[in-house]
DNA sequence: CCTGAGTTTGTTAACGCTAACAAAGTGTCA
DNA sequence: TGACACTTTGTTAGCGTTAACAAACTCAGG
């Protein structure tokens, strides 16, 4: 008897034609469906299959089709709930389309790095590249993107020549904003995100509009880095200002930071002061006092990117855009006095 | 002049061969450093290569040399800190060495889900597969793990027939409650994680031996799923109990539940109750009060995965295990009254 | 200036699959 | 019964790469 040990080939489309005495080509005709074969034949084939264990290799399929099935996805490498979330999402979408999703994560956000991870996934062959990465940088790298092989974005600007998908961060802030406002604040300072980042800018433009339009004074801006640290820090530093009433932090984790700097400083949340995020982490409801934040749909933003890594791919429009539209969420630290 | 299209073919090592005026083999050759050449040809080769934009086909290398350069890895489609820094520890260590990663994610953890996520990798030929799910369905997913193929958990359970990496889970479970004790409580409560994760299962193990070996009574046990909701529910519960000094909860996130519920029937925590959580999330020294946790160096783990896979591709032992040891981190929600 | 060893390049044949076309069966109708 | 249309199966070639071997070139030593 053969050994059948672990060393032993993969079985073939041959190897499978042999066992069931068809041609090759009738087992690939099983295989894929094309072309007609007799119920009979199709039962022997698939009894062969089974017998071997046989798995159609891919690397032979993809060279002969030219289609991988693969899309590369470049991830920033953090923890942050929004690009995980989306990552999901995109995953879940591109598995029931029959893709699978390849990561190539970037530590720090940069335009060479995040050419590097690109030209990473055009080395392994994915037949479209995702982007998630809403980082100034990033929009620079983008308009470097390859012209041959189709990229769209998450969050990556206004001006990027392919594709992008985001939440409408300006309308999210403008919603935050205004409602500190409607309760009868004189105005409401911001702790930003990076410089960097698109979401921050776009968070705080939203905020410094809306402020205009209604016609209020607009305070410094903190700058924060998206850390429960440096929320701590911002609001270390507001603790000691006079005519404080309402802060609306760039996301939840920096909002965290403030709840707790200000009770440190004995500064009642919402008595004294009033506080809002964004993003609507899990846990931003149990937050001391339960906060106030934008919510996103991080799934929804996975589903419409492959939605629109799709529509690329099938030769659709370069400048498609597609707008999630953020939601409030009014809890404790808004809430009446 | 030729139309240059997106639609134009690829160039192959073919066509560079004819622009440089050398055969395929030599090119060939160039490319991957096997065997001699000499030095102007190499250079022609090189230009001829940039000039082409050339991309080896990774689907006919991989036809011819039976390998794809990609690891698979298994990951529980869920925003918990873990887990997702986890994979980013791998993807990192991965990457250094030359792998590619592709991910199939399970929304719901189960032995046939498991099963199916596995053989989705197989089907893209990977080399090895990293499982990420601590899981007790995910263990006997496992038993059943293909043999033909490395397979590395992590946090598989002791018995799988695959290599593991776990954090002791029991150890840190034994450090929180230890760290309790010697603060002079009667005994210590404990907020569970869901019954069929193995993180849970060790850590309540840790907790409940420690309070054995101390003699001390052993509440009964609270099980959450993980979320702060669920802590927040235990949290209400536990409020009502007599005799409540300390909790230990299964993680950061139920911890805030806890600290939330507590807050809301007016126990000060630490100085009515004290509180530990586990994992360290970013955020946990932003509670309030801030959190003693038991810290996991997820980016360690993904690390050493990647190891132990590498090492079992190398035909390393099945039997190989690796331990991460935790590390409490005292804060205030345990600090003086 | 020839020989032999070493260096550099080329030729050919797979790898496992699908596309394209060819051939063989099956049945219907005049 | 023969021809035609349709269904089912088979044959061949080629995708772009590396492996294995063959050929050509280079140069030192006699």
């Amino acid at each position: 008897m053969k050994a059948t040990g672990a060393g032993t080939r993969q079985p073939s489309l041959t190897d499978v034609a042999g066992v069931a005495g068809v041609s090759h080509m009738t087992v690939s005709r099983v295989i894929n469906g094309t072309g007609p074969v007799r119920p009979e034949t199709r039962a022997r084939v698939l009894a062969a299959i089974e017998e071997l264990g046989y798995r159609p290799n891919s690397a032979a399929r993809a060279l002969v089709t030219g289609r991988t099935g693969t899309l590369g996805v470049v991830a920033l490498e953090s923890n942050l709930y929004g690009p995980a979330s989306t990552l999901y999402g995109i995953e879940n979408a591109a598995r029931e389309a029959g893709y699978a999703i390849t990561i190539s994560s970037v530590s720090r956000p940069g335009r060479s790095s995040i050419a590097d991870a690109v030209e990473n996934l055009r080395r392994q062959a994915v037949e479209g590249i995702i982007v998630i990465a809403p980082h100034v940088s990033a929009g620079r790298a983008l308009e470097a993107a390859p012209q041959d092989i189709p990229v769209v974005a998450v969050g990556g600007g206004e001006t990027a020549p392919v594709p992008v998908i985001s939440v409408d961060q300006r309308d999210g802030a403008r919603r935050a904003t205004e409602h500190l406002l409607a309760l009868g604040h004189r105005t409401v300072w911001h702790v930003a995100g990076p410089e960097e980042w698109l979401e921050a800018r776009d968070r705080e433009l939203g905020w410094r509009e809306t402020l205009e339009r209604h016609g209020v004074a607009v305070p410094r801006v903190i700058r924060g880095d998206w850390s429960s640290r440096s929320g701590y820090e911002a609001g270390r530093s507001l603790a000691g200002e006079r005519d404080l009433d309402a802060v609306f932090a760039g996301n939840d984790q920096m909002a965290l930071g403030l709840l707790r700097a200000f009770a440190e400083a004995g500064i009642s949340v919402p008595r004294d002061v009033r506080v809002a995020g964004f993003d609507d982490v899990p846990e931003a409801a149990y937050f001391t006092p339960p906060l106030t934040t934008v919510r996103q749909d991080f799934i929804e933003v996975g589903r419409r990117t492959f939605g629109l890594l799709a529509g690329r791919m099938d030769g659709g429009d370069r400048d498609a855009r597609a707008v999630v539209v953020p939601e409030l969420i009014v809890r404790e630290s808004t809430g009446p006095r």
